[in-house]
DNA sequence: TATTGTTATACTCTATAACTATA
DNA sequence: TATAGTTATAGAGTATAACAATA
């Protein structure tokens, strides 16, 4: 890789990160769910029950971020929110019936979603993909 | 690469985009110019002057955004607005002397912000961001 | 009529600061 | 006092719809 692409490599990055995050959040926007409690519902989903402060740390958001969403999760019937066993200021996010149904859907809907173009991919490309994808997770933890 | 970790690569993706973009952009927020206005910025540096309407094909947002971004541009004075030659519907986007060292200077700027994370990296897990990003690109170009 | 761009409006996502309730 | 979470407020970024000016 030359010196001159390596200067370029932050900014491609950024763009091409601003615009996948534009056009995810579009599809989902039409799917009736923002993509952020989205993944707040199949972080959940994965994961099992968490507090709203466990949440935060898994996503990468502040609390308030996480309170928002999650009321608009409860609203649509997605979410209950449980009284914790031992600390009454604790609040446990759990998933309704409505909400693993859509949770899990949504695994087969975005698959649906990338499939067409994962499929113009080459099994290389793929692979790079999701090598680069661990690489942006491992660069995201460190810029704080 | 499991049928497993294919099923999950689309999450994975634009869950690693939507938290790069967000690092990013608070970097940005940071740096007193947000994100997709210094986009604009670059993008006019790279490319040369534009209209508002082939900036928008650039950048894949729609006019009004463009709008909006040209015009905060133009009250920081990094931005002239300049009637076009021919056609007096449209209007040419052209850097100020300021706007062009700005552009200039985030490029260097950029550099440092992920220098030190591409610092943790090999040479190889750089080569395979910068492919990454290539075929984000593509594939952003075809969902449409 | 068609094209270019702006204005009006609305929504998502996020943050920081200030607050409440509980530990 | 410290912690968990909410409310209040602000700002970026985006879209669609309706509009004005020009071709």
């Amino acid at each position: 890789m030359s010196a001159e692409s390596d200067t370029y490599l932050a900014r491609d990055l950024s763009v091409s990160a601003m615009r996948l995050n534009r056009r995810l959040r579009l599809r989902h926007v039409n799917d009736r769910i923002p993509v952020a409690q989205l993944s707040i519902l199949t972080t959940i989903f994965r994961e099992g029950s968490l507090t709203a402060g466990e949440l935060a740390v898994r996503e990468r958001i502040k609390p308030p971020s996480i309170s928002r969403s999650s009321h608009a999760l409860v609203e649509m019937g997605l979410l209950k929110r449980v009284p914790h066993a031992t600390d009454r200021r604790q609040v446990v996010l759990t998933l309704t019936d409505e909400g693993r149904r859509v949770a899990g859907e949504d695994v087969a809907a975005r698959e649906k979603v990338l499939a067409d173009q994962l499929g113009f991919l080459t099994p290389q490309q793929r692979t790079t993909l999701a090598e680069a994808s661990n690489i942006l997770i491992g660069i995201v933890e460190r810029v704080q």
